[in-house]
RNA sequence: GGGCGGUUACCCAAGUGGCCAAAGGGGACUGACUGUAAAUCAGUUGGCAGAAGCCUUCGGAGGUUCGAAUCCUUCACCGCCCA
């Protein structure tokens, strides 16, 4: 670990940009640092990691820190990055989301620790009380619609056709204000964000400024990108999520295991507490057996066993081996069934495979994994089906080709599975 | 309100009476290669049957014709120009 957080967070890339004498507070202090999450969601996605990890940074060089539930400013919706006006949500929905974030907060941050635990409040709890006319003559005031025209995210909204509404254009008030009152009531003296929350940030060290003549500082963390120019975070299938209802621990830990090897040295750094050394280890790794992937599977062990839990991760990694070539004959339904969780499975009645059984044709159809007869021919003929793991031809599938009396495995090229219930 | 142009498969886009289940590109899927990567090469990409063949589809409805994505009528939507 370096001398100070901000030397850490650099070398591990995440510094986008700082307010000067950002580096000499977090050297010289224990700071009060907060990071606000929006409650969209029921739960956080891995895009959320980033600054929360950075938080978790922070408290392990003794600083405080404070999670930010957006559960107030969420009812307005942020303009930063958004292309278009956000749907308004609804209160009830809004304190539902916040419940749950907070339970994923707590893998990363500490709430228990003696010394600097972490806070978590709701910006609700103080923004809801707010009077308008209270609120436009002690915040309004203090800022020029020249000032928060300037800012970027207002102005490339403003380039825009669609606009933006005056709703939205008060979020930075909102956000400054969040920060008056954490630096009022908590001590709070620094914020972080991602890279778009830079104007909110430091119109919030302003109002600061102004209205207590106080020092409040802002630091922000650049955007993850990928070296294949796509968004990061996302699959083919969505979002990926840190709850394990919406992104199961399996699909979790392939997405990191997925990683692109010019981007996982970054990912390393910016994700992992692994050290310095360690991390030059696996960089040296990928340039000289790129094949074994090791710096991808310790990312994803990394990031599934702090997220998931050791369980969990013992539970992908079986899963992994079977579903990446693995013999399947050996196991029974017990095993299959866990590990083949993730799969989209459908039922059939055991009839169906009794003496003469049904066409492969058929199975593969009602399974969901070819659209028509005429595909499921057709990736037979391509020889890109497997039955429990070999391949097939077109053929009956009959009781014996049924695991344990319970199970058939369907699989159309390299991975994607589709898991048979004989019922 | 007037004039013109457009609407084709997941997306873009050719096709102006039969040789059209419909060119080409993208995407997607499969195979070979491989490292659960990237690149490359090959194949597939409406349904039923899989030998031939049959059925449904070109914005909607109706019509002309032996035969329509293609011609006519009408409706809907989109774009541009004029009021």
């Amino acid at each position: 670990m370096a001398a100070n957080a901000l030397d850490e967070l650099a070398w591990r890339g995440m510094v986008y940009a700082s307010m000067d004498g950002v580096s000499d507070l977090l050297a010289n202090q224990k700071v009060t640092v907060y990071n606000g999450f929006d409650a969209t969601a029921d739960s956080l996605h891995i895009g959320h990691m980033v600054p929360l990890i950075a938080l978790a940074r922070l408290q392990r060089f003794g600083h405080h820190p404070i999670a930010v539930a957006g559960g107030g400013t969420t009812m307005i919706g942020d303009p930063s990055g958004k292309s278009a006006e956000r749907n308004l949500m609804t209160q009830d929905a809004i304190e539902y989301n916040v419940e749950c974030i907070k339970k994923q907060l707590s893998h990363f941050l500490d709430f228990d620790l003696k010394s600097n635990p972490a806070r978590l409040v709701n910006n609700a709890d103080w923004l809801l009380k707010l009077n308008l006319v209270e609120f436009l003559r002690d915040v309004g005031k203090h800022f020029t619609v020249n000032y928060m025209l300037a800012k970027d995210s207002v102005r490339t909204r403003l380039e825009r056709e669609e606009g933006l509404s005056f709703t939205e254009f008060t979020y930075m008030l909102m956000q400054s204000y969040d920060f008056l009152h954490l630096y009022d009531t908590l001590g709070c003296q620094l914020q972080t964000g991602g890279s778009d929350q830079w104007g909110n940030i430091t119109a919030g060290a302003e109002l600061i400024r102004r209205m207590r003549g106080g020092q409040a500082y802002g630091l922000v963390y650049p955007l993850i990108t990928k070296a294949d120019g796509t968004k990061f975070g996302k699959t083919e299938s969505g979002a990926v999520w840190l709850s394990a209802e919406r992104t199961s621990p399996y699909a979790f830990y392939q997405f990191w295991m997925n990683t692109d090897d010019r981007d996982v040295v970054n990912y390393l750094k910016v994700f992992t507490f692994l050290t310095q050394e360690r991390i030059e280890e696996l960089a040296s790794s990928v340039v000289e057996r790129p094949e074994a992937r090791e710096a991808q599977r310790v990312l994803a062990r990394e990031m599934t066993a702090t997220m998931h839990g050791d369980t969990a991760l013992e539970r992908a990694e079986a899963a992994t081996q079977v579903l990446f070539g693995g013999e399947i004959s050996g196991l029974g339904a017990a095993e299959i069934a866990e590990i083949f969780a993730d799969v989209p499975s459908s039922a059939l009645p055991k009839s169906q495979f009794e003496g003469e059984g049904t066409p492969l044709v058929d199975v593969l159809v009602s399974s969901g994994l070819s659209k028509s007869k005429g595909d499921a021919r057709r990736s037979l003929g391509e020889g890109g089906i497997y039955l429990n793991n070999r391949r097939a031809a077109d053929a009956n599938v009959t009781l014996n080709d049924v695991i344990d009396g319970q199970f058939v495995v369907l699989r159309k090229g390299r991975k994607n599975y589709a898991l048979i219930k004989v019922q």
